[in-house]
RNA sequence: GGGGAGAUACUCAAGCGGCCAACGAGGACAGACUGUAACUCUGUUGUUUUUUAACUUCGCAGGUUCGAAUCCUGCUCUCCCCA
């Protein structure tokens, strides 16, 4: 049970600390109080959070208390690095909003009921000046300075505000409130998670147990799967279009998507990577962890559905009448079934300017039926069943 | 508090009165080739009117000029040195 709870952790602090946790939660006949922490401005999931949560998973199958613990105070504060600063700070509906999202999307991994979700606005709000100071003289800047990316910005001779440097002591006083027995967290929020740690000792708690897992890296195969890099597999992305972005990631990628994102035994990773080294073409690899995927967000018959479609598309270039989206020709802004392709390619691909749409269509990135059309000022006729793709990831199909 | 340097598009980084929507590099996107991989090659990378054009952009606000990212004034912010 152990090895499984520490598969793919990559940090556990101290290092004997889950043993001694479980036990003695055993012995006070008691549930360990897990602890995760999200940012409420960002509550598009990813296979990135997945590993995280698929961890978080396996605790509350074993019936300990996940807490989510929802960051809305630090979110208020506003991330002052970098061109960021005119960022607003989010409204109490907004947060409630997001959270919401999260929770739904939540759901696809762990069981939603049993969480508990708590705001650190709750105490954050109510410490004095005076309790703040206190807290801060717990820690000292040379501590504060270990951690990477202050310490980096530091010698770099770029700003750090103060409040980024409160940051991470919030974050453990938090820790402190729940009473938090394990943090989890991507590797990046080690430091963070043993300020908790630090935190918990002065107030005379027994300190949590950290424990991180590795961040998955994203579709580009450089940085790490998020959002704004664009480089996700969202855990709400149709079964097709997760099955072609995992087929169009780096095959310097496989190994690690197959540890960390699918749910493949032990012994089972071990046989698809001797297959690899064996010679196997990878693409064949990514189809079993596309499928694998698929078969965890959706279910087996979707993941075989969008092999089959994959195959049938993509690889024999048929076009196949299923899965392209649907766009309701009444829909559009046209003038009498008539409309100029920019335009129509414009609504169909939203948050595109029509220079950036007019741009793809010139260098050829557009297909009406299967032909390519360059003409951005060409008139097309709306017409039920028309398809049209948009580069090699959009594909929309027209409807009367 | 005193002295010095600086702020240019996603990032880095040129430009220092007209030839600037702004060199170059990275990134990103698209195309060809492929296994929707990598490599390589090509193109694009402010917005808008069917575009040898107009408009908005070089920290913010004014000013000088026929004309400003470039000069002047004030402001904001950052970095460095000294106290």
């Amino acid at each position: 049970m152990i090895s499984n709870l520490k598969e793919n952790v990559e940090i556990i602090l101290p290092e004997n600390g889950l043993e001694e946790k479980l036990e003695q939660a055993k012995k006070d006949n008691r549930k360990l109080i897990i602890k995760l922490g999200f940012d409420p401005t960002a509550p598009d999931l990813h296979l990135g959070h997945a590993v995280v949560l698929k961890k978080l998973k396996q605790f509350q199958d074993l019936g300990h208390q996940i807490v989510i613990l929802v960051g809305d105070f630090t979110a208020q504060i506003g991330d002052p690095t970098g061109k960021n600063k005119s960022r607003k700070p989010l409204s109490a509906a907004e947060v409630k909003q997001n959270a919401q999202t999260y929770l739904n999307q939540l759901s696809k991994i762990i069981d939603t009921d049993k969480v508990k979700i708590v705001f650190n606005s709750e105490w954050l709000d109510k410490l004095s000046f005076t309790e703040v100071i206190q807290i801060l003289s717990k820690v000292t800047v040379a501590q504060l300075m270990h951690r990477k990316d202050f310490n980096k910005r530091f010698t770099e001779n770029s700003p750090i505000a103060m409040h980024e440097l409160v940051y991470p002591i919030l974050q453990g006083f938090d820790s402190v409130e729940i009473k938090a027995d394990i943090e989890m967290g991507g590797t990046d929020q080690l430091f963070n998670c043993t300020m908790g740690r630090q935190l918990q000792e002065t107030f005379e708690m027994n300190p949590q147990v950290v424990m991180c897992m590795p961040l998955l890296k994203g579709l580009d195969g450089k940085e790490k799967m998020s959002k704004s890099l664009n480089n996700i597999i969202g855990l709400t992305d149709a079964p097709n279009d997760m099955f072609g972005k995992t087929m169009s990631m780096p095959d310097s990628l496989i190994e690690e998507f197959l540890d960390l994102a699918t749910d493949f035994s032990v012994s089972e990773k071990e046989a698809v990577k001797a297959r690899l080294s064996n010679g196997e073409n990878p693409m064949e690899i990514k189809k079993l962890i596309a499928k694998n995927i698929i078969t965890q967000y959706h279910n087996e018959a979707e993941a075989q559905n969008a092999e089959a479609f994959f195959i049938n598309q993509f690889q024999n270039k048929k076009f196949e009448e299923k899965s392209f989206e649907s766009v309701l020709i009444n829909s559009l802004q046209q003038e009498n079934g008539i409309i100029s392709l920019v335009d129509l390619c414009v609504q169909l691909k939203k948050e595109q300017s029509k220079s950036a749409v007019r741009r793809l269509i010139e260098s050829g990135a557009v297909k009406i039926n299967n032909e390519k059309n360059l003409d951005p000022f060409a008139e097309i006729e709306l017409k039920n069943e028309t398809k049209i793709k948009i580069g090699k990831r959009d594909f929309f199909e027209l409807k009367a």
